[in-house]
Formats: C-alpha cells, sequence, structure tokens
DNA sequence: TGTACATTGCGTCATATTAACACATAGCAT
DNA sequence: ATGCTATGTGTTAATATGACGCAATGTACA
C-alpha cells in the first residue's frame, strides 16, 4: 500500500487517498493484484496518496503505471469511501518506523483518510507486477481466493466487482482484459466469471456477435484439445463508440 | 455555498467538501435546489464541509437536512470531484471577509479542495428550503433553466442528472419525488422529464404496471380539466424490494 | 484405424418483451 | 348537443430471449 520515495506529507493533499482494485483475466479467471507488505505479510489493494498538485485521476493513472507498468489502461472511479474510523489505528508507530517514516510525519499517518477507489480493467500478459518497497510482494489472486485485506479494502473489492458487474449491462468488457486475438468461449468465460454464473453459448454467440465489435479471423486457435475455435478480434472503432453510446440491453 | 455557525477550519476534514444535488418534481418539471450567496449573487449547490469525526455519508445527510428539513431521504453519492484547479481562485479576501471568516483562516478555504458528489430526490412539497447565511438565496429551478454555476458545479449537476437517467434503467423512481397519491401520466411525465424524451403512454402503463410496485386506489384525482385520472400509491414493501433487487430491464 | 468423447458452430422453436397504433370513455368548454 | 382533450384498454407485428437439437472438428486411446 505505502510506496517508496515518499515525499514529505505536505506535498500531499492531507485526508485523501486513492485505492485501486485492478482486475485482470488468466486461466479462466478473473484475477485481482494484491499488494503484500514485508511488515506484517498483510495484505492491501494497491494504493497511494494524491499530490497537492496533481489530479486525482492523474494520481490513480500513476498508481496503475508504477504496479503494472501500464498506460492508457481502463480505468473509472467507482467510489468514495470516507467512514470517520476506517482508518483508525492501522498504523502503529511500529510499522510506521519499519517503512522509515520520521516521526514528525506518524501524525500524519495516522489521521483520518478519505480513500476514493477506482477499478482498472488490464491484459493480464503485459502488465508487469511491479514491487515498491523492499520485502514486498505484489501478486495476481484470483478473486474467489483473495486473503483477508487491510482496513476496508475487501469492502472497496466487492463494490468494484459489484460495479463492473453492472456496467457490464451498459458497456462492452474485453478489449482492456484480453489479448489480441481471443476466441468466442474464452470471452464468454470472461462474461461468466464477472458475473458469477454460467450463460448458454449459443445464445451468448448470438448476442455477442449482434453488438456488432467484433471482427471475425480468417484464423483458428492452434494447440488446443477438441476442434480448433475460431479467432477474433474486436474492432476498436465500433468497441469505442458502443462504450460511449451504451448498450441497450443487459445480461 | 457556505455555511453560518462555521467551525474552526481544525474541525474539518482538510481540503474536502460535499456537495448536493438535490431534485424534486413540480409543475411536470425537475427542479434542482440552487443557492445564491449575498455576496455577489453567484449560484451553487448546496454544499458544506466534512467534520473530522463524521462519516461522509452522514454530512450528506446533514447538509440535506439544513436545506431542506427533510430525513430519511434517498440520497446516493455518485462521484468524487478532484481536479487540481477546481476551486483555484475562488474565494477572494474580500468574500471570505464577507463571510466573516477570520484572516487565519484564509489559507484553509484558499486551499485545494476534492468535493464529493450526492443527489438526492425529495417530495417538493414537503422540502422547506432553508437560508443559511443572511443574505443568502434558497431557490428551486427547472433543470432546463439553471444558470451559470460557481467553480465546476454545472459538471457535478449534469454528472447527477446523467448518473440518475442511467440508474433509471436499475431501479424504479418516484417513491421519494411524488406526493404519496397520485396518477400515471404524473409517473409517466417524472419519467420523461428525467430522461429529456416523450414515452408512449400505454406502453408506459403496461410497463410500470408489471413491475408490481403500484397499487391502484379507488378513488380519482378530482379538479382536473377533461377526464379524470386514476389516482396510485407505491406498494412501499415492494418498491424496496425491487429497489434492493434492481429492475431487470430499462427504459 | 476407427470409435468414444469433448468442444465448437450453426440452427430451431416457443415465449416474452417492445414498439406502434386503434378505439372507446370521461369531463370541460362553448 | 358538439367539439376538444386527456385517460383507460386492447391489438398486432417486430424483435429479443431462453431452452434446446444436431452436425462438424479434433483429441485420446483401444
Amino acid at each position: 500500500m505505502l510506496k517508496t520515495h515518499l515525499k514529505n506529507s505536505k506535498e500531499y493533499q492531507p485526508g485523501l487517498s486513492i485505492d485501486c482494485v485492478i482486475f485482470g483475466f488468466d486461466d479462466n479467471q478473473l484475477k485481482v493484484l494484491l499488494i503484500k507488505t514485508g511488515y506484517d505479510d498483510s495484505w492491501s489493494l494497491p494504493g497511494g496518496f494524491v499530490s497537492i498538485d496533481e489530479d486525482i485521476d492523474t494520481a490513480a493513472v500513476s498508481i496503475l503505471q508504477s504496479r503494472t507498468g501500464l498506460t492508457g489502461i481502463f480505468l473509472r472511479q467507482f467510489a468514495t469511501f470516507g467512514k470517520v474510523k476506517r482508518n483508525q489505528d492501522h498504523f502503529s508507530s511500529d510499522s510506521l518506523a519499519y517503512f522509515g517514516i520520521p516521526l514528525e510525519e506518524e501524525k500524519w499517518y495516522k489521521s483520518r483518510f478519505v480513500t476514493i477507489g477506482y477499478y482498472a480493467l488490464v491484459n493480464f500478459s503485459k502488465a508487469i507486477p511491479q514491487a515498491d518497497n523492499p520485502g514486498e510482494m505484489v501478486e495476481w489472486i484470483d478473486h474467489h481466493e483473495v486473503p483477508e485485506l487491510i482496513l476496508d479494502h475487501r469492502e472497496i473489492l466487492d463494490k468494484a466487482l459489484e460495479t463492473l458487474r453492472t456496467e457490464l449491462n451498459l458497456m462492452p468488457v474485453g478489449y482492456n482484459l484480453l489479448p489480441e486475438k481471443f476466441t468466442i468461449p474464452e470471452l464468454q468465460k470472461l462474461y461468466e466469471t464477472i458475473l458469477g454464473r454460467t450463460l448458454d453459448r449459443r445464445n451468448f454467440l448470438r448476442k455477442i456477435t449482434s453488438i456488432g465489435i467484433l471482427t471475425k479471423l480468417d484464423e483458428k486457435k492452434s494447440n488446443v484439445a477438441h476442434k480448433a475455435p475460431n479467432l477474433y478480434s474486436f474492432d476498436k472503432d465500433k468497441y469505442e463508440e458502443v462504450l460511449k453510446n451504451g448498450l441497450t440491453q443487459g445480461w
């Protein structure tokens, strides 16, 4: 959660942080990028502070970039969390010392923080998880197997997934999560994983193709068991257009 | 925008404010509660600060209560606005003097603020617009005739309406905006006003009744020109249930 | 080599939902 | 009485959805 090269707290917007729920899709699993601190092995969402001269959206992009190496990613603000006691008693003096925080900065870290939640959809294979502190671990974890998280990060994660599910009814998803070439069954698995329920193969094909955002390639997936499925790619222009105008119906 | 009985700035969460877009429905118009300061006649959304020991949701409820006298109202957080320069140069030293802000507090008011947007749906006839400062005006204004607003309040208002339109597809609306007894044409007008387009009378009736949240009363509207329309009320239990589970289709 | 099996691709059909419209009724105005 | 306007109810065609059937393709293995 904390980042190195920390500036003096005066350079940050006081009492404000950003937490990112970064989703990736791999091995038919929806995964979330989580961070384990070296201090006490507690897990958290990647997050950070907002510089005093930085837009909040820019700060979110910057956190995402520093953790995945990626830019130009689908990133959306979904909620702000501001219960008084959400970060009460989180940082002990011991932990702050561990992170190399000077004594005079302790008060700042122990003060009340409001956090803005962003969720991102990233191409799993292109992301390079990046630790920030020595001893820190950054890992992709199946969203079904997320361990206990610090603070209200579990609530933030749940809300992000809930938002993603709702927005699946309003926009197409996949361009950001899948490789350039993919099969319809893979896309279906993605939808099923996000929604948490199965969909009928044949109805899915009909519906997803009728949106008009897919280009059928003259190529089949190789090295697969059973019948080789056709490869598709997204028609970026039409995809963007539908993203902007919204879908008319949901799943 | 500012409130009297201001506490010392140290009692507030620094750099954080809340702005409320309060919608009401009257005379077939969707209206927004706006505030005109006595200082320079500029218009703004009702807003306020967050006490250091107050949840953000509680702060929003409190602003709503102080401006309308209402509690237990539909209130939803929809976005947080945090561009660096969003409140740059807003408060002149003159204006702060006008509002009775001591000199030593000036810096606080001129610092960067991030604001959390909430929108509310309230029963127009039950709300009692309440001024907070002498010289201040609080008025319901048709959302089509909103004057120029301070800061990024126009953007906040637009985003609130956009969110409301989207959420109309996910939940029923009306319980919070209409009187206890109402007619189907009135409810339709509400939907049309929010959506900004007309709907077919007969299709609307079929769809809205099929949701199962309406109770047809054995009573007709009186004192109307032309044929007297039937009165309806909401079935609160079923309404709440649908609010929680969501609608399956939209408009 | 050929048979079983899992998966994909394409199609069908009954039902539900939506959009567009016709017509009768109620109440006011003249 | 007659016209005007808005309400209440019904009809129909087009479209979308949900639940399947079945053939084709490629692997595994007897």
